[in-house]
DNA sequence: AACATATACCTCGTGATACGATGCATTACG
DNA sequence: CGTAATGCATCGTATCACGAGGTATATGTT
């Protein structure tokens, strides 16, 4: 998939990944595989800025020796997938200029 | 909107402003306006970087004393184009992925 | 015991790119 | 005669995804 197209749309995915319960970085790529493929080096770039933002906290905890870092969404992250979906119906409304009488090229 | 949400879309959406018919930039910018707002330093960009990369072609012509300078869009844009809705339904499920299950918190 | 693989974290440098700022020239309007 | 609109273009900056590289432990596998 282009590299751009997922702009805009990794911060919330990730998001999305901690959304139902607390998880840490190994987990939230093998969860996002099916839809979206990340880098570990990208997810801890976006991890750290997701927790700038304050739309995530972290816990660190111990578990079969490793230390795990777990992630915790806060309202504001909450607020930020509600604004993504706001956002969407201009994306869609986009998508139909773009695709709108292509046909008769295809 | 969001800029990076825009990302990977503005492309497509400068070669469906001229996919009907030839267009020069300031038209383009106003032919857009409706769906996404770009300033002139960013369609010049995306205008050359479209050229370099085969998907239009340019001829300048006189109108009202004035130089435009037109933009043609080749096979390979619509092509680009075609790529792009293919590449549509990985956004739609990733955008399922983020949305779905969020409704309790909304 | 030695080695590979999976788990788990992190940093740095690079390239792509949207955009504001800025500049130039002409036409139209008040 | 000034100001907006038309029309083109460049440069610098900030944001960001990602590959490359680094560290450390647990679990197979030979």
């Amino acid at each position: 998939m282009d590299i751009q197209l997922k702009r805009g749309m990794l911060d919330v995915c990730v998001l999305a990944a901690i959304r139902d319960e607390d998880s840490y970085g190994y987990q939230i790529i093998k969860d996002l595989k099916p839809y979206v493929e990340l880098s570990e080096s990208t997810l801890y770039t976006i991890l750290k800025r997701l927790e700038a933002a304050s739309m995530l906290t972290t816990r660190t905890a111990e578990h079969d020796g490793r230390l795990r870092k777990y992630y915790h969404i806060t309202d504001a992250g909450h607020r930020r997938i509600e604004e993504f979906k706001k956002e969407w119906k201009e994306v869609i409304s986009i998508y139909q200029f773009v695709t709108k009488g292509e046909e008769e090229h295809a």
